[in-house]
DNA sequence: CAATCGTGGAG
DNA sequence: TCTCCAAGATT
């Protein structure tokens, strides 16, 4: 089987440019590579970073998260959002622990039964931790091969057959290539072809690029929506969360009020966060971490 | 399938 | 200032 030019111009692109990044060095656990992609999950590596560093630090093994209490991860999740993957980043510990001898899986289909973890997540674990062949579709990849091969300057909305085809006839055959391929590509994608303001100058496949071969058709699929942020639950719920993320025990109800001032709204998201399990009240009635 | 779920840096 | 959006998962 003969690797297509696009494949490997990314392959010689990654061999000069890829960043020097913890979870990608040779002697990275694949725990350290479960951790950064849990954390990456919607979050920039600039933020991940430390945070990624310290949690390698203090849990070392999965077995060593399972034993701390839940509410340790979400503190030591600090302000990287999304808290709930501290949650399930914490479960998956806990299985991983009791169900997988304390060893991160290395198949795909025991990887995402993992709390937490989705076909995404699966498929990069499975690739980067253990250099397996996997499709591993992220947005930066899906963007750089609709962009080179589709022609479009942005991919569907969800991925669709003809994306995970695409993506099983790009892969390289053997093993080894096949994960550096996944990682190269995903590395283009966010260095260089970005969703705002992609590098075409810089960009080692513009020449071979189908959407800028056709002129850089803007995007006229349906719109995307935007993502509002000020006045929201998720506002609501992150300020109360610093609240008992920032307190070293447990919290008084009046401080809680301190952090928001409309009270329905406050007390819903309190109670959604009781419900998440990313909060607990004890019987004096006061708040803490889990 | 669409809505929900945090946070902060860049332009 | 305001918009965009970053290695998704879950319901």
């Amino acid at each position: 089987m003969t690797t297509s030019p696009l494949v490997e111009t990314v392959l010689r692109w990654y061999d000069e440019n890829a960043r020097d990044l913890p979870w990608r060095r040779p002697e990275a656990s694949p725990w350290s590579v479960l951790v950064s992609e849990f954390m990456l999950q919607q979050t920039p590596v600039v933020r991940v970073l430390p945070v990624h560093e310290a949690w390698l630090t203090r849990w070392p093994t999965p077995a060593d998260l399972a034993a701390e209490a839940s509410g340790e991860a979400v503190r030591a999740w600090g302000r990287l959002g999304y808290p709930r993957r501290a949650l399930r980043l914490h479960a998956a510990a806990v299985a991983i622990t009791e169900q997988h001898g304390g060893e991160v899986p290395s198949s795909y289909d025991e990887l995402l039964a993992l709390p937490g973890v989705g076909d995404y997540t699966a498929a990069a674990i499975a690739a980067f931790a253990y250099g397996q062949r996997q499709v591993v579709l992220d947005t930066n990849v899906r963007r750089v091969l609709a962009r080179a091969v589709t022609g479009t300057e942005f991919p569907p909305r969800s991925v669709t057959r003809a994306e995970r085809a695409l993506g099983a006839e790009l892969l390289p055959s053997d093993p080894p290539t096949a994960a550096t391929w996944s990682v190269a590509v995903m590395e283009l994608g966010a260095l260089v072809c970005t969703a705002d303001r992609p590098r075409c100058a810089d960009c080692p496949v513009a020449g071979l690029c189908a959407w800028r071969q056709a002129g850089s058709p803007a995007y006229d699929g349906p719109p995307r929506p935007v993502q509002t942020y000020a006045g929201t639950d998720r506002q609501c719920r992150g300020r109360l969360l610093a609240v008992l993320r920032d307190a070293p025990g447990p919290v008084a109800e009046e401080r809680l009020d301190l952090a928001w001032d409309i009270d329905e709204q406050r007390e819903r998201c309190l109670a959604s966060l009781v419900a998440d399990g990313l909060a607990a009240v004890d019987a004096d009635g006061r708040y803490r971490l889990p």
